[in-house]
DNA sequence: CGGGGTAAGTTGTCTGACAAATACTACGAG
DNA sequence: CTCGTAGTATTTGTCAGACAACTTACCCCG
């Protein structure tokens, strides 16, 4: 295919999810408002463009986001939900979170090393006990004020060939560095938290008394095909933001 | 409306949820190992008995809550990432949590009572401020040790007429008080949590020293209608358990 | 004015077919 | 013998139309 200056969006994978983000794209900009009732199936297929069957493909994944409740010969309904500023389900950044707080992102102490991945570390990433991986540490402001401490862990062979690319991770989103320069999308992500005190380290990082309330979380990253791809230890101030989890079930013992 | 609180088990659902909860059941029960391709569509559908729409319909499901993975072209794959025990993607109860994590669950100090709902626990429950509410207090423990505090708060009505079901609320998990006695069905929930420091109060039911870590979790439980019928306030020592989230995305976002 | 039945509307399911992407195989060049 | 390449088979994605199951609203009747 030649190289257009911008590929829309055409070429990605099933039509499908074009759907679905339009449709979240409408519920987001309130063209849906909460509550309201969509367009019938076979209204909707025929103004969107697609069959009804990809609609409702894309209705499906809408529900189980928690976005639409579809009822059998009612109809589809936009959630009237709280719909929550940061919720944990969506893999956001943490420069994301700072921002849907209203509050201005920015970065401080921003440095990163190589050094041979830990055993442990290297079990999460897939990776020889031994190999080097690149530690991108950042200490991450909200309107100048240090709310997170973050170490983001990923093998060094993503970098290796691209020496500017490290230094790029340092001002921008490393999510965002991994999909416009290395071409790699995350697809979900698994994160551990709990909380913990801050010890003397992490303390003067954040410049706070030692043993003050932090959120510790753990997080691994996968790409579409399950391989892991970067490993993340953040630090929260207990009271930077709140998170929130949209939990499923457990409605669906009947059977 | 006729008034049927909930048929026994009369399998009012659509057919694609008992497809969905037979294919988690083979999950579950390992006869569908991780990393293994599934039967193609059709296969699967005629040895399941429906179509490979409503087939289809099951694996989305499932792929939107990451057990399974689609890949156009090549088939369908049990994933193989972590199926966390305690993932609060799911909206398990504390006795639930404590016995995956291999401990015994066990109840102390349980307690209720009935007091005018306060204006945040009102506008939770939408009810009107001062309408009465049932307050569920319990320590939860695990082999014996106390390690959570949990309050549970639900519109009185639902119990006016039935006194001895406060008691059972004790001693049973009161998501299955709700299902099985009065018909309510939690279909999801909202968590929002941070972490605190035990106060003079939550340190003497938990018989921990004041100022220890907790975390603390606020929770609105929701029917398939999204009425909100439980709100709940839990205190877990940091130590108990780890809390996971499987995290979406970022993936592709339009803007 | 209230109740019940009927009809319209909507989602759920079925059938069959084709398109698009991937995995596998056979073949040929080096 | 090794490697790359083209072709084929398999699998998921999409389409079209139809009917079934269910809900809602309206109309008619008592």
């Amino acid at each position: 295919m030649p190289s257009r200056g911008r590929p829309v969006k055409a070429r990605t994978g099933p039509r499908s999810v074009s759907v679905r983000n339009e449709l979240t794209d409408r519920i987001d900009r309130g063209v849906l408002a909460a509550g309201t009732r969509l367009p019938s199936e076979p209204a909707l297929a025929t103004e969107l463009g697609v069959s009804r069957a990809t609609l409702r493909e894309a209705l499906r994944t809408l529900e189980g986001e928690g976005l639409v409740r579809r009822m059998w010969g009612s109809g589809t309904y936009v959630a009237q939900g709280p719909r929550v500023a940061n919720s944990l389900d969506v893999n956001f950044g943490v420069t994301d979170a700072i921002r849907a707080a209203g509050m201005e992102a920015g970065t401080e102490q921003g440095r990163y090393w190589f050094e041979p991945a830990s055993a442990a570390e290297a079990g999460q990433l897939n990776l020889e006990p031994g190999q080097d991986v690149l530690v991108v540490e950042r200490v991450r402001t909200a309107d100048g004020k240090p709310v997170v401490l973050s170490r983001d862990i990923l093998p060094a062979r993503f970098v290796a060939d691209r020496p500017g690319l490290a230094d790029q991770m340092l001002l921008r989103s490393i999510y965002e560095v991994l999909e416009r320069d290395l071409g790699i999308a995350i697809h979900h992500g698994v994160a551990t938290f709990r909380p913990v005190r801050a010890d003397v380290t992490v303390a003067r990082q954040l410049d706070i008394p030692r043993g003050e309330l932090l959120l510790a979380i753990w997080q691994v990253d996968y790409d579409e095909n399950d391989v892991a791809i970067v490993s993340s230890h953040e630090y929260h101030l207990a009271d930077a933001f709140d998170f929130t989890v949209h939990r499923r079930g457990p409605g669906r013992r009947v059977q």
